[in-house]
DNA sequence: TGACATGTCAAACGTTTGTTTGAATCATTT
DNA sequence: AAATGATTCAAACAAACGTTTGACATGTCA
């Protein structure tokens, strides 16, 4: 049996049936969860046996861990914490262009469209990957947005306001994803959301925020 | 075998365990999720035989959908909508109502903490009970909150920037509780909330989207 | 070509799970 | 007290699942 980490370049046909199963265990695990996904079912899609996770994986923890992380960094290839901001970009644009692809990589259409779902199950019940994950990418992430409010509040980046500021901006980012179903049985209208409304709610999420921001009574510190 | 609704009144022993079902139900189904509950599991700490679930509820999902209606009836019964705010109190008071009732429903430590829980595995996996639960509570919460946003930004009830603040209120809301292993990853010191956490909390969100509501640019309309 | 490691496959295994069953117990009414 | 219906119980059932196994195919290097 051969388990390669993630890191470890493949070649051969090693890699293409690794890859499809890659793929078509973000789509199962998206679709139905750690738990209701099954084996078969995702070498099905893969087109390989039913012992090729094993193989390959380990087993369907393994597989798992590994889907999470190539879900990670397939969307942030795809885009971008802050695309197209020079340094020196005043902080409210920089707010605008977060916000902006935070939505895209959350609603992403595209082939791995399964991202966001497998984050919002990882958000409900995290596995062992979830301390990785926020160590490699989440918490960049989340520095990148405490410089942008600091600056924005004119305080220091561990300020506790600013902290308290950049959580409502990540909140309002999140909910239309995490709360679909409500969402959408609320207000039929407002989902699922094409490239206009994204970028609509983009708007208001980044007024509302730069709105409190620069109006937030002002606090001890 | 005998299947009550909820709606039907018990009495005698039936009531005794069915209702240790419920409340056994809830805990694990907010522990573990659906999928991973076991019958067993839940008629051990029931105190009652395996076969109970299937004698009082007919199936494990009839179970998981009488869990559910429990818990809001609970939850709200715990936490009313709007507690203390008589007519005619400023809009901005009773938003600050609206949010504190909201955080405490959510994160209640009481006997039936796992409400919050219940409703996060919920908006990830809506089941049938989804339908009537929007209908039945959730509408008549956001209607609610719909006036108030209304009365601050002095706009009509369905006008579009009022559902897309209420939306960006309730976000914030829901957040750290959603979010919990990220949130405690990134910022240990922000969770487990306690009484005074909550308040904390509540009273950011409040200024947060009170400032953000009364300064937004205006849009037509 | 032969030898060896790598990868794939169909079949089977052992476990766990929700559910069923039929007898036993309890409560209530006649 | 007898009878009837409701409820509980231990045991067993049947299906689904992740995993293992050993045979077979494929590619590579000597």
């Amino acid at each position: 049996m051969r388990i390669k980490s993630a890191a470890e370049p493949a070649a051969g046909h090693h890699a293409a049936t690794r890859t499809q199963l890659l793929e078509a265990g973000g789509e199962v695990f998206a679709e139905v969860g750690f738990r209701d996904a099954t084996v078969r079912e995702i070498c099905r899609r893969a087109q390989a046996n039913v012992a090729a996770v094993n193989y390959h994986f380990g087993d369907k923890e393994g597989l798992y861990t590994e889907v999470l992380r190539y879900a990670h960094v397939k969307a942030f290839e795809a885009h971008p914490l802050l695309p197209g901001v020079e340094p020196g970009t005043p902080p409210e644009k920089k707010l605008r262009a977060f916000v902006h692809s935070f939505l895209r990589r959350v609603f992403d259409k595209g082939s791995s469209s399964w991202h966001g779902k497998l984050m919002s199950r990882e958000m409900i019940e995290p596995t062992a990957a979830m301390d990785a994950l926020v160590e490699e990418r989440i918490r960049p992430m989340s520095i990148v947005l405490w410089q942008i409010v600091a600056e924005i509040l004119a305080r220091p980046v561990n300020d506790e306001q600013v902290r308290q500021c950049a959580f409502s901006v990540v909140s309002q980012c999140v909910f239309y994803h995490h709360c679909r179903p409500v969402v959408t049985r609320l207000n039929p209208k407002h989902l699922p959301l094409d490239a206009a409304g994204i970028e609509r709610l983009a708007e208001h999420i980044t007024s509302f925020s730069l709105a409190a921001m620069k109006h937030l009574p002002a606090v001890k510190g």
